[in-house]
DNA sequence: CCCATAACTAAGCAGTTGCTTAGTTTGAAA
DNA sequence: TTTCAAACTAAGCAACTGCTTAGTTATGGG
């Protein structure tokens, strides 16, 4: 009984996570939210019960977008060093748009909030981050020579590679970024 | 003639510059400002102009003492790459407060205002980013072997790495981070 | 000593923040 | 067709935002 919803949950957070991509989590704010998702306020709090769970379900939305357009591709790559030196060009075209670059989600979120994130934030990207981790492992693992150590190593060098990454195509020219790339694979 | 300032434009500054370094331009407001600066409001905008004029000075604040605590000290490393290595180093201890690790203020600022920050702001940060970029030239230059080309390409990757050095800090352990600057360096 | 001038205090401005609430509309089940 | 719970609208809440202004206090030069 009742009526229904005039919108579709997954389809307003998309709307949503596009917001706090571009803008951060503290200047994007609920009247903007309302716009750009096209619900009232209320509905809002109705679905997500605050801000907080505007943007947690937009994390979960942006990781789902980067799991499919990112981590998949890499996952499928039969070579090694190379697919993950895709990866890194592939997730500066993913964050692009209209010649700006937006950097990672999850990356700005760090930064933006850092240790006054709430726990489940956190929890939620370092989750992810492992995720990569492990992706980027079993790529390293397909070059055989290396043993466990060097490949752990070169995995956490490779995590903090990518989140400067992030914040360096918000500032620096592409043809900086692809030295970087290439500076970042010449010796793995 | 009339009276004496109560306060010391540069010693309120400091103070400003690292309220501004744990929260973020937006996150602080001009009362937080206020109370750390431990000045009336009437006082800031008669020295700084707005509270943007506040955060140009604490920016400048920030590369004076950066300039001092860590850019004069690799200029005066007697050797190339490991002068460098040092300098990530010395980095996580001058951004670290009480086990939490701020970041670079200014890596936080390109990540958090990014194209909407105002010029001014970021052609300061750039004229910064680029003294470091030319104190690392000037190291890898000791080493001898490397032609004009070779050098460029690697003082654009440690840029970029030292940003992710800057996000990583907030999130990893310090072991994974050393794991980051051993991996960073291999590759030189 | 006097008084012009600048530094100060504190109250208050309009606009925005995240969130709530009173009242209306909808539509599936009875 | 009636009923009623859920979805909606829109107005409004207190607290906060960056910034200003009216009124007071202090102190240098004359």
């Amino acid at each position: 009984m009742a009526r229904q919803k005039k919108y579709i949950e997954s389809e307003v957070i998309e709307k949503a996570m596009q917001l706090f991509w571009r803008n951060g989590y503290e200047t994007t704010s609920v009247r903007m939210l309302e716009k750009e998702m096209g619900i009232n306020q209320f509905s809002m709090y109705a679905s997500f019960g605050n801000k907080q769970g505007v943007f947690i379900e937009s994390i979960k939305c942006y990781q789902k977008k980067a799991k499919i357009e990112l981590i998949d591709k890499l996952k499928n790559a039969t070579n090694g060093t190379d697919g993950i030196k895709q990866y890194f060009f592939d997730f500066i075209e993913f964050s692009t748009e209209l010649n700006t670059n937006k950097g990672c989600l999850l990356t700005n979120t760090i930064n933006e909030l850092g240790e006054k994130s709430d726990p489940k934030i956190v929890s939620e990207i370092l989750a992810f981050a492992t995720k990569v981790r492990t992706a980027f492992i079993e790529k390293l693992k397909l070059d055989g020579s290396k043993n466990t150590e060097i490949i752990e190593q070169q995995a956490n060098y490779l995590m903090v590679a990518l989140q400067g990454l992030s914040v360096a195509s918000k500032m620096f020219q592409p043809i900086q970024l692809e030295d970087f790339i290439n500076g970042t694979f010449k010796n793995l």
